[in-house]
Order: C-alpha cells, then structure tokens, then sequence
DNA sequence: TTGTTCTAGTCAGATTCTCTGATTAAAGTA
DNA sequence: TACTTTAATCAGAGAATCTGACTAGAACAA
C-alpha cells in the first residue's frame, strides 16, 4: 500500500470530523479557510506568509482570508513594521472554536490509540514530527 | 503539533511529487483524476465505488472518471452482472504511468528513510497500515 | 406476475476553490 | 534619485465539488 494514500486517509478523516466538530458547534467555516485560519501566528501573520504555508497562492489566500474576514474570525491590522503589509489576525470569535476542535482531535487519538496502541501512537507521532522538518514549508 | 496538520503535510508532499513527476514524464492528469483513478481496482471498479472509496460524490466521480475516459486513460465497460452498472477499468496508457509513480515514491521514501531512520520508517508505515483499518472506507 | 421500492448512473445548475497575469504602493538598494 | 524587489490586490478564467431531480434496471413482496 502506498506510503501517499497511508497518509492521505487518516489525514482526511481528522480533517473532516474536526471540520464537521466546528460546524456542529456553530462556526460556519470551510475546509480551505480552515487550512489557512490555522496557520495564522498569535501576533498575526503576513498574508505572504499564511500562502507559502498553506501551499496556496497569495491570490488563494487573500480570498480565503477575505472570507474569514467577513465571518468575523480574523481581522486585518496595519503591519507597524511594513507598510505595503498588513497582518492577519484571529479575533475571540475564532478562539472559541479551538477548545471544540482540540476536544474532537482527542477524541479521535483516543480511539486511534484504542486501535493502536499506545506505543505506536507515540511512535506515530515522533516519525511524523520528524517528517515535518523536511516536509514542512512553514519552518 | 496537532495530529491532523502532522498526516496532512507530508501526505500533501508525496501526491504533489508523486503528480510532479507524473505530469513531468508526459501524462496529463491532475490531483483529483488521480484520486480516482489510484481507486480503480484490477478488474474495474463501479462508479459509486469509486465515489465512495475516494469519498466524494456519484457526480462529482463520474465528472472526473468523463475526464480520464476522455485523456484515455479509462475505459467503461458494461457490467455483466448489472445491466444499470459500468465498470471502470484502466488502460494500458495508465498503466504505463504505475512505474513513474512508484520511481518517485521509493524517491521520497528513501529521502525520508534518510532523516527518519529505518526503524521509524517501519514503524510509521506499520502504524498507517494499521488506522487504515478503522479509516479507509474502502476497505 | 405485477407493483413498489431500491440502486447505478446521469443531467442541470450553482458554489467554492484555485490559478495566471497585470497592477499599485511601499521598501530596499546602488 | 532611479531601479529593483516585495506585499497585496484586481480581473478573469478554469477546475472540482456539491444539491436536487431524473431515468433505467434490479430486487423484492404480495
């Protein structure tokens, strides 16, 4: 089996219950904007910088963000250090959704390690923590 | 690091080199053909199979499955055993395209092998193998 | 056998995501 | 100062996806 799909399918089936976690409680938000809302920093982060990230164009970005925007769960701020730049950054709205999201993804490594065990849990995670250094764009 | 993020990267680095090098030895194809057509099993898949096991709509399938039988690289052939029924089946064109994929996977493999470990390898691709069961709806 | 219900696939239409190319304004640099 | 680069946006188009409605064949119950 191959080493793309192995990763692919549990990679969606996160995505895709987290998603439907946030939406559930209340938070009308897209796959494609939550890619891009996540990677937002806690001081705010270039529009530039949240494309190189999510892998998407600055174009992309910029109308997902413009979404974001309108939906209240991030807002745009002068950056004091640039001025052609402004800096994204998520309001106490979207902070709201993290405590539902993170409790979804705990209860998907639960069952995980349910399936697992708790050994390969830990060793799941150290490999792919260690994949991310070279696969990562962001770091 | 959440767990998602962490499948979702490398998994997203293996499907757009994987697609890179495809594209790059001539075949014309994107991201959400190959999907689709990575499903098709040896003897031909049906449609709503295909739908399911790639997890996105009868429709949103057969647009795509129109696109590959177009480039060449299905072909739908009546299903003996259901006369409602098509099966999907790969070409030879396709097939020529197996080996490309897989030089450009042990590529990536041998990179990651690399900066993981052997051990680590054997254990991520183990522990994959094993959420698949409770993830791949294909199976 | 004959309705009734279910299943495989398609048609129509709309929305969302994504890209390429061109433009504007501010920074950096020679 | 003039030139080049960078951050962001505007305009337009293409790709992927969905919901809802429909057709034809299969399965099943009376």
């Amino acid at each position: 089996m191959n080493i793309g799909l192995l990763l692919f399918i549990p990679s969606r089936e996160v995505e895709n219950r987290v998603l439907a976690a946030v939406v559930e409680a209340g938070f009308e938000i897209t796959q494609a904007q939550a890619r891009v809302l996540m990677r937002v920093g806690p001081d705010g982060t270039r529009l530039t910088e949240l494309a190189e990230a999510a892998q998407v164009t600055k174009q992309t970005a910029g109308f997902l963000v413009d979404q974001l925007e309108k939906a209240g769960y991030v807002e745009r701020v002068p950056d004091p250090s640039d001025g052609r730049a402004r800096l994204v950054r998520v309001t106490a709205k979207a902070e709201e959704a993290v405590p539902v999201a993170n409790a979804e993804m705990a209860r998907i490594e639960a069952e995980w390690e349910q399936h697992i065990g708790r050994r390969r849990m830990t060793q799941l995670r150290e490999a792919l923590e260690m994949l991310g250094e070279i696969t990562d764009p962001y770091r």
